[in-house]
DNA sequence: AGCACGCCGACT
DNA sequence: GTCGGCGTGCTC
């Protein structure tokens, strides 16, 4: 009996089964495991014969069944195995992770937690699913359709079979509009519906709409953040198949749904799709994997799309859907202007052409977006005395003032302290800031604009449960006339009144190293861009800049995607760069440095033995992450690619024998096509 | 990942 | 004298 268990251990775990009634591949069980007890999922029936496991190990018995029945299907280990092996990461971790925590840790009394009996239950007592063409009512308060969106919804709704589609489309062009009608005809099949969205805040609003929307059928979210029941019950609903739409976080890809028909990942360019920690899986890329193997269509949306997407839409791998206009009559993009910083010097970091364009759009009674993504009063804090700079004891990072509550924080690990009074160093009481966050723009406003609503909208801002609706709710009410924000105010929120879009700080992310650097700022750009003119009426966005002639400006003032995208891909191309290559990085972290470069080099080495014949991988060599210490550890990383994805995968997985035998203190871990680099 | 064991420094 | 820091080893 092959069971699988939460361990960072690659393989299966092989026990007896001392039971009368037969083990089910899919059931849960309680395992000893080690001095302990723990969850196990059943993998696999071969059968051990009088206690013979061909091995050195003693066979333990199986301690108690979970599930009366089979818990997870087939269709449903079946990705798990998928993302397990292309992230090579361990299965049993991978399957045990990914269901809520009620089902996979033993409660300390009871073995089972009450709750998993509870969202069971609750689950059992809902209406079975039944499937009626007729009965399935018509959509609420659906908008006309214009013929772009027709088109695609009659595409959406008519696909069979394996299909995936990349609905690009402008900001506001309607491409939610798309997605209920689809789904809404798809609903009236019997199929369940999974859509994605890239971050928790969005699910709210998208919950609301979908369930005013889709009278009769039932919706439910799925992320990380919801109250653990409420998770687990989610879960249950879904995987019994009595919900039929679920909206996710990207964990929602990993939820079993048994009549799965019809896959949605809206903004598909979002980073956020991308998991940064255990197994760094791409939410988006599982999610087309899910509906190849469910063989169903899927849709992948935005304004921006990743080159990746693009790119197979090009060699139409995807076939695209355009929506090249606004839904709403009259509505707008907005100008865009820049503003050279060296002809206009900011002043507290604003320069006269904003200040002014600010004040005109106030005087003209409507509201202004300033967009800049850096939270915080100011990300450095020095002394004028003696050019003392308040770093983190824990990491190689500048503390960032946050003048609100007199703290210095961390934002790599979290730490926090009090504003020193005076220099740590020399004892001058003459600290200042260094640099502008959204706290310190807050205030620059408030003073230039005594009279005006000034609104801020950040992770600090929003930090509390319901804060961010509040917010919202206040913007929408007109009861606000500048809103300042990080990236946030820039994903999904509908403003009617915006006459003006400032952004901020963009010209770190030009010339940066981190190669995707232009294109996420391209994408946030259009986004909150797109903030602007949804209603009738002209809007300008005004970007400062030292660097008007980069080419990322001219195709943001023609509001110009496809130019962007074009003259990216053929950069990437020319340097055989993603997506013309594919990448792994090897993450090496220990309290010193040298350990980690020491570890990688060997990892090298061993690779390099490894690929020598065939020379169609390529190690590079280990370097220390930009921020080396975060939380007193030291971090370095390697970066392997390939021009062909099956030979990066076989080197791969041979390098994955090597490392899993090394032993010694220094973690690593490997990351299949990183996007952070 | 957990968890236990074991080995050294610094406290009531 | 022990409390507790974290290096090391193990999990069918």
């Amino acid at each position: 009996m092959d069971v699988l268990v939460a361990a960072p251990l690659y393989g299966t775990f092989t026990y007896a089964w001392p039971f009368s009634d037969d083990p089910i591949v899919g059931q849960r069980v309680i395992v000893p495991w080690g001095r302990q007890k723990r969850v196990g999922l059943i993998h696999g029936l071969r059968a051990v014969v009088d206690g013979d496991t061909g091995s050195d190990y003693d066979l333990k018995a199986v301690e108690r069944i979970l599930d009366e029945g089979r818990l997870l299907s087939a269709q449903w280990r079946q990705l798990i195995e998928f993302a397990a092996r292309y992230y090579h990461h361990p299965l049993g971790t991978v399957a045990l992770e990914s269901l809520p925590k009620a089902l996979r840790v033993l409660n300390a009394k009871s073995e089972e937690p009450v709750m998993v009996e509870k969202a069971r239950a609750h689950a059992d007592r809902l209406a079975e699913h039944v499937h009626s063409e007729h009965d399935s009512p018509p959509m609420n308060e659906a908008p006309a359709l214009n013929p772009a969106q027709s088109a695609a919804v009659a595409a959406l709704v008519d696909a069979r079979g394996f299909d995936p589609y990349l609905l690009y489309g402008v900001t506001g062009s309607g491409k939610t509009e798309v997605y209920l009608h689809a789904i809404a005809q798809r609903l009236r099949r019997g199929e369940q519906v999974l859509v994605l969205l890239p971050e928790i805040n969005l699910t709210p609003p998208a919950m609301a709409l979908y369930q005013k929307r889709l009278t009769g059928h039932r919706v439910v979210v799925m992320h990380s953040n919801l109250p653990e029941l409420a998770r687990t019950k989610a879960w249950f609903e879904v995987a019994s198949g009595k919900a039929d739409v679920l909206i996710g976080t990207r964990l929602g890809v990993l939820t079993p749904m048994p009549r799965l028909g019809f896959v949605v990942v809206d903004e598909e360019h979002d980073p956020s799709y991308k998991q940064q920690d255990g197994m760094r899986y791409q939410a988006r890329d599982l999610a087309l994997m899910l509906a190849k193997q469910r063989n169903c269509p899927v849709v992948l949306g935005s304004a921006t799309p990743s080159l990746e997407s693009w790119l197979k839409s090009e060699q139409s791998a995807y076939k695209r859907l355009d929506l090249t206009q606004r839904a709403v009559p009259g509505a707008s993009l907005p100008t865009v202007e820049l503003v050279n910083t060296a002809n206009f010097p900011p002043k507290e970091g604003l320069s006269e052409p904003v200040i002014q364009a600010l004040r005109e759009n106030l005087d003209a009674g409507r509201q202004a977006i300033v967009f800049l993504n850096r939270r915080g009063y100011a990300p450095q804090l020095v002394c004028n005395a003696c050019g003392w700079v308040a770093n983190c004891e824990h990491c190689s990072a500048h503390m960032v003032w946050h003048k609100r509550d007199m703290s210095l924080r961390c934002h790599h690990c979290g730490a926090g302290q009090r504003v020193p009074q005076a220099c740590v160093c020399c004892g001058n009481q003459d600290l200042s800031g260094f640099g502008r966050g959204t706290q310190r723009v807050e205030e620059v406003l408030e003073g230039l604009f005594p009279s005006a609503r000034v609104l801020r909208l950040d992770a600090d801002s929003t930090r509390n449960k319901g804060q961010m609706e509040d917010l919202l709710e206040k913007a929408h009410a007109g009861e606000v006339d500048i809103l300042v924000g990080t990236q946030m105010i820039s994903k999904g929120h509908d403003f009617a009144n915006i006459g003006l879009v400032v952004a901020l700080n963009v010209d770190a992310s030009l010339y940066s190293h981190a190669y995707r650097a232009p294109e996420r700022l391209f994408a946030q750009l259009m986004q909150v861009a797109g903030r602007a003119g949804r209603r009738a009426g002209s809007a300008r966005m005004l970007v400062q800049t030292r660097y008007p002639q980069h080419p990322l400006f001219s195709a943001l003032m023609a509001h110009d995607y496809v130019r962007f995208a074009d003259s990216e891909m053929q950069g990437r191309r020319e340097a055989r760069m993603p997506p013309f290559s594919y990448q792994a990085t090897l993450r090496a972290d220990h309290r010193h440095l040298g350990n980690c470069i020491e570890f990688l080099r060997n990892a090298k080495a061993f690779g390099e033995a490894i690929c020598a014949a065939e020379g169609t991988v390529f190690l590079c060599d280990p370097v220390p992450l930009s921020v080396v210490r975060v939380g007193g550890i030291e971090r370095a990383q390697m970066l392997v690619e390939s021009e062909s994805r099956p030979s990066l995968h076989a080197f791969l997985n041979e390098w994955m024998n090597w490392l899993t035998a090394q032993k010694g203190a220094v973690k690593w871990f490997l990351e299949v096509d990183p996007v952070e680099l």
